[in-house]
RNA sequence: GCGUCCUUAGCUCAGCUGGAUAGAGCAUCGGCCUUCUAAGCCGAGGGUCAGAGGUUCGAAUCCUCUAGGACGUACCA
């Protein structure tokens, strides 16, 4: 279809160009003054352009000049243009857009979508970065399904895609954690109790919270472990160690049942040291300074801002230094073009500064980093508070999820249709999750209402799944009754119902929602699309028989628009994280 | 205080670089299963696009102000 736009665009530049010449005008870049935008309704046309632009180059009004230009045109046999008011409606010649597009949607298959607009370049995507002292939450889901989706995204669009992980396991929030667990451990670990390592780390860490309102040296002596630990005291790093296993442990299950992976992870143990390095290297070349009270400091009042401590007064590292180290291993790792950090919106103040810092100390490519900042998900009641409880846990919400859609293919009696009930309802419930978080454009704030949020019907992943799961059957029915059709021939032709062609505009739109998605790192554009699509499938697949058309060739032409909606489906699917279910 | 962002139907959200009558889902009400999966389809009601100015032929969209809200402004991450 874009091909057929900027055809048009030529088209109509010719109409309105010869107007003026009619007028004994001249007009300069035309083509680029043209609008095309699609009408209100599909009645109206297909394809719309206003005159609105060029009433000063012709000093008439827009519905006068679309009437000169209309007249102009005459009959293209292209389509038809018609006049409405201020606008110029084209009508395309259906049958020759139908074929060109089935035919190139059954050639690129699984590419279909895909383009090299981001061809060569090297495309760095941070996202999850979980602290190794409690489970994931909802919100890790959110940065995890935006990070995964936009990756996969970019990767479409051509970009040579490294995703990376950066493990957050040092700093005095671990040693909290350690700490609890050194007092009231008591030598439980996950074999022993049967719990998830991250959820065990998670527990004392919450038991740490309980015992320093008790105690009011609790924080002092987290405090304290974290110089010890920095020291290198072994008996700590050797609980660090083994605490740490069974939180990654944890997570790392979790990412698996989530769809989620990482080519390469970092982790904060290692890049702290060359972090601490590199601020002491930029205090001798005066980049940064050391304040009255022996911190080392960044002044950043240059940007009309404070200033911001680089490595604590008492030599240990803070979260700036680990990442100005992380930053730095990262562009020797994979020199990127761009690395985009998909964290949320309340640490822009430290990107802000992060970026500063580096390109204050010499590196180039501190322009090319960029901070994809993400909204809060916010619970009914307000925000979700880990001391209150009311943290939605990313397991338990995906066991629910599970059982819930397990229920519901119960309760629609297609476990034996289903083949495996549990893998299906996990399936169901990714489905569910994923596309709940990206319908919601991610610089936004969302609420997860978890009665209502999460329904199965309606505009969900759910319903995307049923709709490529039946198209999915009929499709195989179609290919166990082939003789029955044998001798059909594609006619495009008779796929003239309005509902076939909402969908060939659809199919035909969609690489350019991949590339908006990708330009604007926007899933929820892929996410819309998919409804969209599947939604007048839905539509056409009631009013328009296709197995028992009554007529071979319409079945049969019928049969390739259905391939090619299930197509979009499937590519869709793969750069939100829904699975694809053949039987549902 | 200062900075950044948000405010669209009862609720949750779309609405692309300004363009024709602002759209979905949920919820409410009413239809549709001897025919390809009813996790579906069709229809109805529901809007001063927070408010006020401005720019423009034209504003939910751009600018300014006001109100409400979120986040940040840590030797937490």
């Amino acid at each position: 279809m874009d091909s057929v736009k900027s055809q048009w665009i030529k088209i109509i530049a010719a109409g309105l160009l010869e107007a003026a010449g009619e007028k004994g005008l001249t007009l300069e870049n035309i083509e680029d003054k043209i609008v095309v935008e699609r009408p209100p309704r599909s009645e109206m046309g297909d394809l719309a352009f206003p005159m609105f632009p060029f009433a000063k180059d012709f000093r008439m009004a827009p519905p006068a000049i679309a009437a000169l230009a209309a007249q102009a045109l005459g009959t293209p046999s292209e389509g038809e243009v018609k006049t409405a008011g201020p606008y110029l409606n084209v009508f395309l010649n259906r049958t020759s857009v139908t074929r060109e597009l089935l035919n190139e949607v059954e050639k690129a298959g699984d590419a279909y979508g895909a383009s090299d607009m981001l061809k060569g370049q090297k495309v760095m995507v941070e996202f999850s970065c979980p602290n190794t002292n409690k489970p994931l939450h909802l919100g890790h889901l959110r940065n995890d399904a935006i990070g995964e989706s936009i990756s996969r995204i970019l990767k479409a669009a051509g970009a040579d895609v490294k995703k990376v992980n950066l493990i957050n396991n040092r700093g005095v929030h671990i040693c909290k954690s350690m700490l609890a667990y050194q007092k009231f451990g008591e030598g439980k670990t996950p074999e022993s109790t049967g719990i998830k390592g991250d959820h065990l780390v998670g527990d004392f860490y919450v038991k740490f919270n309980q015992w320093s309102k008790e105690d009011s040296t609790a924080e002092e002596q987290a405090q304290e472990m974290l110089r010890q630990w920095e020291k290198g005291d072994p008996q700590i790093n050797e609980l660090w160690e083994t605490m740490n296993r069974w939180t990654i442990d944890g997570i790392r299950e979790t990412y698996e049942k989530t769809g989620i992976s990482f080519d390469t992870y970092y982790y904060e143990s290692d890049t702290y040291l060359s972090g601490r390095d590199e601020v002491l290297k930029g205090l001798e070349q005066g980049v940064f300074y050391k304040d009255e009270d022996g911190s080392i400091r960044l002044d950043l009042s240059d940007i009309g801002m404070d200033t911001k401590v680089m490595l604590r007064s008492d030599g240990t590292s803070v979260y700036m230094t680990q990442d100005l180290g992380t930053a730095i291993a990262r562009h020797k790792d994979f020199p990127f073009d761009r690395l985009i950090y998909v964290v949320g919106a309340e640490q822009e103040y430290h990107f802000k500064v992060l970026f500063h810092a580096l390109k204050k100390l010499g590196y180039s490519w501190a322009d090319m980093l960029y901070h994809l900042s993400y909204g809060m998900v916010n619970l009914p009641e307000g925000k979700m508070k880990s001391r209150e409880g009311t943290v939605v846990d990313a397991d338990d919400l995906l066991a629910d999820l599970t059982k819930m859609a397990k229920d519901e293919i119960i309760a629609k009696e297609r476990e034996e249709a289903v083949g495996d009930a549990d893998e299906t309802a996990g399936k169901i419930a990714l489905a569910a999750l994923h596309y709940f978080l990206l319908q919601v454009s991610p610089y936004k704030d969302m609420i997860f209402n978890p009665r209502e949020s999460l329904s199965f019907n309606g505009n969900t992943g759910p319903y995307l799944q049923y709709m490529s799961a039946r198209i999915n059957s009929m499709l195989e029915k179609y290919q166990e009754r082939k003789e029955e059709f044998a001798g059909a021939e594609l006619d495009y032709s008779l796929l003239n119902s309005e509902a076939e062609w909402e969908l060939i505009k659809l199919i035909s739109a969609y690489p350019s929602q991949v590339r908006q998605a990708a330009s604007e790192l926007n899933p929820s554009i892929v996410a819309a699309h998919l409804y969209d699509t599947a939604k007048a499938f839905s539509r056409f697949y009631h009013d328009c028989p296709i197995l028992g058309s009554g007529d071979k060739n319409l079945t049969r032409s019928r049969v390739a628009l259905s391939e090619a909606v299930l197509q979009i489906l499937k590519n869709g699917f793969e750069l939100v994280n829904i699975p694809f279910l053949s039987k549902m």
